[in-house]
DNA sequence: TGCATCCCTTGATCAAAATCAACCTGCCGC
DNA sequence: GCGGCAGGTTGATTTTGATCAAGGGATGCA
């Protein structure tokens, strides 16, 4: 389904470490809610974008205050975050380059959104883009279906950190960045069944996306290394020698 | 902000175990998504509803098959859930009445939703209320309000599953129906720190729910009842004494 | 070059919750 | 009234992953 932007002159408006960017030449508009929208929904779109760069560990917004930007990731990762009073904590999403970032029409953010790693944005003013998904009911239809497929993932999360051993979870997590970093093209796997991509979270964060400690991940990602099943480079790189293989062991190790 | 539906009369149409309804002497209106709809699409809606009555334990839809119809719970609750291939089950979410059950557009349902206990639905059938969403941005506007509180429901339950030990989640349970069955009226309350109420899952739900076994679930409220923060009539009667104290006992017990 | 820091790894021990196993209790049909 | 059964409780034991503790390796800076 072939889409044509067609030619259009956005004014460019420049703000302080902002620039006006153009649909045209961006590499997740197939993939990310714009991929649906008509001509002119695009333009309007594009009218209010802003591109923000994010470095890793930057706070996009506290979970008690209504953020002032929403965005579509056009790279990196960013991590949604719930804490508990005594500072326990646990990641609740991680979005990847064409996730939409925020809740329109929410009044509070609901969690801590961070860079996770460092992240470019395509970012729309919380009160121009609201106005813009009532006017154009294909925006809402759009966000509608993407916090489906949000929740969708919460649900999925929601067996894995209930009802799956620390095996379990990493094998998931290896699978579902598997997944997520390939189709976005940020993997580079070798054949269909190999595959190689930096980890987009730190040991402890991975701890706090799958409800265990740092020490148990760092364990089970030994135990997935001895039995061959991955490769490890570094502290964020890893190969996945064989899918496969590695989904098969899901629950033991595999002779 | 009052509403009048004015009149109308919706042609009835009967089927068999089904009734036309109608919205002026609905319960959960006001809290439901039609609570927030003109009349026009109050009308519109009304016109393809027919209410649904189910036993408890009665499967509404399977995990990988399109529903035939979405509803408003109108009482009772009805219970999502995952279910891994050796049968290790989440449940992964929870509805109430005045709750909205299905997911418009998506080809798959995603989990097993069944009922609880006994509910009462008005359902609507799959293909018109989609294309009723589609002609009336508000519809579409209230589902995506709804879809992000569930999928902030979802990430409040990703903390507890994560990072709670067994007496948080079982007292922050115990909270959550307080809230969610005094607001729907569901709940005896004595007074403001006093409530009683049914629970409407089985230990072994509670457990799915919690990520526990049942027997964790049926000692932690044995010990909440030792501190005299509870009191279990039958197997699914609660009185929760003191919410303040509940609240207060959280992590420890208090003297 | 050396020191400090951050993040990760590894080991020893502990504890919370799971598992295994009876045993109640209330409810149903007969 | 009696047997059977589902759902719930209780106890003994085991296990998984947490906790406590120490050490390693990369990176940055003086």
């Amino acid at each position: 389904m072939e889409r044509t932007i067609g030619k259009f002159n956005p004014q460019p408006k420049h703000a302080a470490g902002e620039v006006t960017i153009s649909c045209e030449s961006c590499l997740v508009r197939d993939q990310a809610l714009c991929g649906k929208l008509n001509v002119d929904e695009l333009i309007a779109i594009n009218q209010i974008s802003r591109r923000r760069r994010l470095k890793a560990g930057q706070r996009i917004t506290l979970d008690d205050e209504a953020p002032e930007y929403f965005g579509i990731v056009l790279s990196g990762s960013v991590k949604l975050t719930k804490v508990l009073p005594d500072g326990r904590q646990q990641i609740v999403g991680l979005l990847f380059p064409s996730d939409f970032v925020g809740r329109p029409f929410e009044q509070q953010a609901g969690c801590h959104a961070e860079a996770a790693t460092d992240v470019n944005l395509c970012a729309f003013p919380a009160g121009p883009f609201e106005r813009l998904a009532r006017d154009y009911p294909a925006i809402q239809h759009q966000l509608f279906r993407f916090a489906l497929s949000q929740l969708s993932a919460a649900q999925d999360w929601m067996l894995l950190l209930g009802r799956k051993t620390a095996r379990e979870k990493v094998i998931s997590l290896l699978l579902m960045f598997a997944g997520r970093l390939s189709e976005t093209g940020c993997a580079a796997g070798k054949t269909s069944n190999r595959l190689e991509f930096a980890l987009p979270l730190s040991r402890s964060d991975i701890a706090d996306y799958l409800g265990l400690t740092l020490e148990t991940v760092s364990r089970q990602f030994r135990v997935l290394k001895s039995e061959e099943l991955i490769r490890l480079h570094g502290s964020r790189g890893v190969t996945i020698l064989d899918l496969d293989r590695l989904r098969a062991s899901f629950s033991h190790p595999t002779a």
